[in-house]
DNA sequence: TCTAATTTAATAAACATTATCATATTAGAA
DNA sequence: TTCTAATATGATAATGTTTATTAAATTAGA
C-alpha cells in the first residue's frame, strides 16, 4: 500500500495487515479482536506484535484508543471528533458521527489546554429495550 | 452512622470505612487508592473485601465506576451529572461541577434509551503546560 | 548487495480484577 | 438478650490483559 509509505514507520506484512483490517471498520476491537482476525491471514503473527502494532500506531495519530470498556482497550481507526452511544445490556458500540461537544466556558476549565472532547452516552439498545 | 441504615446492606466495618473515606472525596480513586487508604485505620483489611465492597455500593448508586484511567478502574462518589478534565501530561483528573451534557437529537439516538452521559476532556492542565 | 536500525515472535513477567471457600460477623427473630 | 440464617470477610488461587525481554528476522537506505 502506497499510501502508507510517508508515515514514517518501517512497512511490515503485520503492520498492513493490522492496517488493512481497522480501515473503515466501525467494530472498536480489542487488540484480541484484531490479532484474532488479522491471524486467519497471518497465522504467524503474535499477540504481542499486535500491541506494538497498536501503539505505534496510536503514537502516529492512526488509531484512538477508547476507554469505553472496563476490561479492557479498545481502539478506533477514525480519529476524528465522534462519540459513542454504550449499550449497557449488550455491550454493543456505536458512533454517532455529528460532532455534539458542547462549548465549555474557560472559567469551568480551570487553565486546561483541552486536546480531545470524548461523549460517550451509556443506556439501553432499542433490541435490549425490548427484552 | 445512621445515615447508611436504608440503604438495603448490611453495616461492618469495613464497609463504613470505605464510605467514610469516599464521602466527599474528589481524588477519583482505584481501589487500590482505596485499599491503602482505608488500611492505615483497618489494618486487617483484604483487599478482595474493597473490591467486593465497591462492587456492592455501585450496585446501590453510591459510587460511579468511571473508565478514565486505561490502566485501572477508578471510583467516584459524586454519582451526579458532572464531567472530567483530564491531564495527558500529568494523569490528574478534575471535576467540572456544572452539568454541560449537550442534547442528542432523537435522529442520532437511534433507538437507545440514554441513561448517563458521560464528557471527559482530555488535554493538559495549567502546570503541564508551563512545562 | 550490504548493513545498521528496527521489528517480530515467543515467552516471561507484571498488574488488575475475579473466583473460591472456610471462617467470622451481622441483623432480625425468638 | 440470645440464637440463627444469611451474608460478608480475608486469604489465596485463578484469570485476563498488557508490558517487558531478547534472540532472530526483516526493512530501508547507503
Amino acid at each position: 500500500m502506497q499510501k502508507y509509505r510517508n508515515i514514517g514507520i518501517k512497512l511490515t506484512p503485520q503492520r498492513l495487515a493490522v492496517l488493512e483490517f481497522l480501515e473503515g471498520n466501525k467494530s472498536h476491537p480489542s487488540a484480541e479482536d484484531i490479532y484474532r482476525a488479522v491471524k486467519n491471514r497471518y497465522p504467524m503473527i503474535s499477540l504481542a506484535t499486535v500491541y506494538n502494532i497498536l501503539e505505534t500506531l496510536k503514537e502516529k495519530g492512526l488509531v484512538q484508543e477508547l476507554n469505553i470498556d472496563p476490561s479492557k482497550k479498545r481502539f478506533d481507526p477514525d480519529t476524528s471528533s465522534h462519540h459513542h452511544l454504550i449499550c449497557m445490556g449488550c455491550g454493543k458500540v456505536i458512533d454517532i458521527s455529528m460532532d455534539y461537544s458542547p462549548h465549555i466556558p474557560e472559567t469551568a476549565i480551570q487553565g486546561f489546554e483541552v486536546k480531545r472532547v470524548h461523549l460517550e452516552l451509556y443506556g439501553l439498545c432499542q433490541d435490549c429495550r425490548e427484552k
